[in-house]
DNA sequence: TTATCTAAAATAATCGATAATCTGTCAATT
DNA sequence: AATTGACAGATTATCGATTATTTTAGATAA
């Protein structure tokens, strides 16, 4: 994670380019979000949210680290006002903390919060899951399917870093699209929290690999258990891939952060 | 509800006083958390999260009204961007809205968001309530029995808004401390915007009753059942409860929504 | 050496003013 | 009559500058 920061961040040795996220580059083959070209984000503000989420979800700001204001305006070419504002709007997501007069930082990480992600996904996606193989209407079935197929279809070259940020949107797409049939707004939030959260780890200390080949065919299951309305055998899958990659996400972390 | 608003409001006949809560009264008798003196609290912009957490959740804000920033900083005389930045840390708080160049409103308020709160606060809480049992220290039951205590012993007057108020900050304080042992951060942070979604519920729609006699009697089964570390018997109590009061709020916002 | 105080520097917080955007009104046109 | 377009007023969003607080460094005393 060394050397990743956007030059923002009270590290002693503030080496580097502050060059940010790319700033005018379409994202070829993507159809990703654009970085902040009009996606009904008109405000500096909004685009900021954007810029910082990624920043940090992506270990470029390094975790636990003091935000300056005074850096960040400058890097960012932007003011106090919307700064400070959309700081705040991503404390809700658990990725920014604050304090009195002391400032904003990076969320910290630990194993602990890892583990607490792990287990209430596996609660509230399980419920959410339930609730939609019970209420969704017809149509979410070739939701799931489609996105599932992208998310298959989807290159994920470890060398290639425009790949991994493309597999993960497919990834988390995949996720929420089983989630979004349930018609309960405040849980998917909740659940959109807790795979904000949990990407921030996997793109963080998971950038070696290139995925293991379990996953594919774990998706694959949950996905068809969804479409078949079968919600016992989905939310047990479900449950089980949550409860798998959490923990061998765990052991990677705890690896980096004790050495 | 009408000519309870702070008189920032966009409703036609903005009549009434533009006085807001209780500037610099100490709130006699009460252990309750002052409005804004130093409570580690100590920037405006903190101050203003509170109190408008406050009017939002007491029902003096109107549900889905559109807050006029311009006036907004009169009647709080403030600037605009502790306003701004303040109205943005409500947001994951479920109170405020925001949409880009049209800014802020109160969060609205409806049966299904009301359904949503109880079945979710059952879910989490049981969950929180659960694992408590399991692995709190021995404090926590004390912790619990006290809160309880101060609960039971509190008066609830309907034309007294001091007595409710105090009551409101007691029975919130003995929902959290029954949860606060479950060593679950973000859970626990879960349940407290729930908690704090729902009194804004019970607040706005039920201050023409006293409170039902159930709740006391509910309240004491819980938290004996939880000092007995009696998982089982705790958890069906606290979920009947939280079913129970849910629905009777629920009939009471369905006659006011549709007279 | 350690601790305590003070001045200076760094940083966070706030303010007043300006720019950008939206909303409602009314006339002109079809 | 309904639609469109342009203007004016209102409101939101942003900026640069100022004020308040915290942190750092240095000096002094125990």
């Amino acid at each position: 994670m060394k050397g990743s920061n956007l030059g923002l961040v009270d590290v002693p040795k503030n080496a580097g380019p502050l060059e940010l996220v790319a700033e005018s580059e379409p994202a070829p083959g993507g159809s990703w979000q654009a970085a902040f070209i009009d996606d009904g984000k008109n405000t500096i503000a909004s685009q900021l949210v954007e810029r910082l989420r990624e920043a940090i979800v992506s270990g470029q700001l390094e975790a636990g680290a003091k935000i300056n204001l005074l850096r960040a305006r400058e890097i960012f070419s932007v003011s106090l006002s919307p700064l400070r504002e959309a700081l705040a709007r991503l404390i809700p997501d658990g990725l920014v903390t604050f304090e009195d007069n002391r400032g904003y930082r990076v969320a910290p990480v630990s194993v602990s919060n890892l583990r607490e992600i792990t287990r209430l996904r596996g609660e509230f996606e399980a419920l959410a899951l339930r609730q939609a193989i019970a209420s969704a209407p017809p149509e979410w079935e070739g939701d799931v399917m489609r996105a599932l197929h992208r998310l298959n279809t989807a290159e994920r070259n470890a060398a290639d870093p425009a790949t991994l940020e493309h597999w993960e949107a497919l990834h988390r797409d995949f996720h929420l699209s089983l989630l979004s049939g349930c018609g309960m707004p405040l849980l998917l939030g909740f659940c959109r929290t807790l795979l904000n959260l949990n990407d921030r780890y996997r793109r963080s200390f998971l950038v070696s690999t290139s995925g293991d080949r379990n996953v594919g065919m774990e998706h694959s299951e949950i996905a068809q258990g969804a479409a078949a309305r079968d919600a016992e055998f989905a939310c047990a899958r479900l449950r089980e891939h949550i409860q798998r990659t959490g923990s061998n996400l765990a052991s990677h972390l705890a690896d980096r952060i004790a050495p």
